[in-house]
RNA sequence: GGCCCGUUCGUCUAGUGGUUAGGACACCACCCUUUCAAGGUGGUUACACGGGUUCGAGUCCCGUACGGGUCACCA
């Protein structure tokens, strides 16, 4: 039988790392196992779910690469599917009507727990015959089992057992006739064919409940496997979300490639690509405790993929942010070639977009204490000579480019350091830069000329 | 509180009875160096605790502690 694995968010916000982790480890697992990646959109609390987030869900998966197999189910409009397989079950006397109104439950829980036991539905309704009039408010309970135990042999966790007196006749129709959650879900998933179910190990405990109700309904039950958790994620609301590292400039391979190493590993290797992932990527790998998401290795990751992917296709990528710098341009030769140069100084494409900034615009201001500490009265005629012979030059590239200035330089008896840095600073305004004859070439002849005639003017106050 | 799960450097982890307990991030030092980085070399730091089992335990068993999850007419 082929693999089907699905991811069912809720779309209540936005896709977190820890919601995309369990989506990537899904599609993983069907990639890896040759089966199927689904998705089921869980908008059946209608209060909460809202368009955008689906929407939002959706291109954080897109931009993930997550691809999906088959038509999404969107579980609102199987209701009527739902309902039916639930009255089934009260006329199989599988499951009964039962009579307590929220308030006497609630008072239920109450006092249990006053008295030191467990909060549990006791089952008033299960054995009553004592039924009020017709039109009497009611919701359906599925009777679970109650005694033995049940055992749940999880991919990730092993086996594990529950007694099944801890598990209480959970509502499966509300009194207004919608059913709930831990129902549907078994429904949607025997329904989808979903051969794994791989979820969050807050899960755990419904997974006990669901898989009564899929014998119950006549279902194979599936295999589990219950991710542990990841600490860490929810400091501020937007911060953990999937777009919000695609706005601050990491790449989709580095958030893969990072998120799935929260709880998997394959030997002392860090980096991995997609396709790597694939082929090695087991359910039966992954760990059993949880971790803790940490933004600093996060990043590093990034770094690491920023030197990584080919230049050509970085510059591509680069644009958009170029964008939001107001630098319009394309991903022609000169941008890659200056790509190429911010690659192994940049941590994000926010950085590198900052880095890149300076072959499209004029500096708007010098740095104060870069100008400070580098335009100092004994480089100036160095300075002055160096723009002198630019026009000059036969050819405008790197290597022609430093053979002149450190020919200045010796001429002068200064260290490259003194005479690179004023240039640095007139043409970027900072003392940071891609080396410095790089950097030159990049930006241009003429513009060149034109930034360090127009920084003479800092040696005045030198 | 009941039930379930977990516990190796600060963090992510390797490890499936015999290892000087390995790698990575971070940190520190040094090297390289035209800036910033990157890179290189070296270093500090860990098996929660207590009992067993065993010739031998990070690895197996039990208990304790600590941490997490879950106990809705939410999903």
């Amino acid at each position: 039988m082929t693999h089907r694995l699905r991811f069912a968010p809720s779309p209540t916000g936005n896709l977190h790392i820890g919601g995309a982790r369990t989506a990537l480890f899904n599609w993983l697992q069907a990639r890896h196992a040759g089966g199927k990646f689904l998705l089921r959109i869980e908008d059946t609390d209608i209060a909460r779910s809202t368009e955008e987030s689906r929407q939002a869900i959706l291109e954080a998966l897109d931009w993930l690469g997550l691809d999906i197999d088959e038509d999404i189910v969107l579980q609102s409009t199987r209701r009527d599917v739902h309902v039916a397989a639930a009255l089934r079950l009260l006329e199989e006397g599988k499951a009964y009507r039962c009579y307590c109104t929220p308030e006497e439950l609630q008072a239920m829980r109450e006092k249990a727990t006053a008295e030191g036991r467990s909060p549990k539905y006791d089952g008033t309704w299960r054995n009553r015959t004592d039924h009020p009039p017709e039109g009497t408010p009611f919701t359906v309970r599925f009777a679970m089992p109650l005694d033995g135990t049940t055992v749940i042999d999880d991919i990730v966790l092993g086996e594990i057992t529950v007694p099944n007196e801890e598990l209480d006749d959970l509502i499966i129709l509300r009194s207004d006739g919608t059913p709930t959650y831990n129902f549907v879900v078994v429904c949607d998933d025997a329904f989808m064919g979903v051969t794994t179910v791989c979820r969050g190990q807050d899960h755990m405990s419904n997974t006990f409940r669901q898989f009564h109700i899929y014998r119950a309904l006549g279902h194979e039950v599936p295999r589990f496997a219950h991710l542990p958790l990841v600490d860490g994620l929810s400091k501020r609301k937007g911060s953990a979300s999937v777009q919000h590292y695609r706005d601050i400039g990491y790449l989709r391979e580095a958030v893969i490639n990072y998120i799935s190493r929260l709880g998997w590993s394959h030997g002392d290797q860090e980096i991995f690509s997609v396709e790597e992932l694939v082929e090695k990527f087991d359910l039966a790998d992954v760990n059993r405790s949880s971790g803790k998401y940490d933004e600093v290795k996060m990043a590093w990751v990034n770094e690491q993929w920023i030197k990584r992917l080919p230049a050509e296709e970085l510059a591509v990528r680069l644009l958009p942010y170029l964008s939001d710098l107001g630098v319009e341009t394309s991903a022609d030769e000169r941008l890659v070639s200056l790509v190429r140069q911010l690659q192994e100084r940049s941590k994000t494409l926010v950085d590198m977009a900052e880095g890149a900034r300076f072959a499209f615009q004029r500096p708007t201001a010098f740095d104060e204490k870069a100008v400070k500490k580098w335009i100092k009265p004994a480089s100036r005629a160095a300075f002055e000579e160096i723009l002198a012979a630019l026009p000059g030059l036969d050819a405008f590239t790197p290597d022609e480019l430093e053979a002149a200035i450190k020919s200045v330089a010796e001429r002068h008896e200064l260290g490259l350091g003194k005479v690179a840095q004023p240039i640095r600073i007139a043409l970027t305004g900072t003392s940071v830069s891609p080396p410095i004859f790089d950097a030159i070439a990049i930006v241009g002849r003429e513009e060149t000329v034109h930034r360090m005639r127009a920084a003479l003017h800092l040696y005045d106050d030198a």
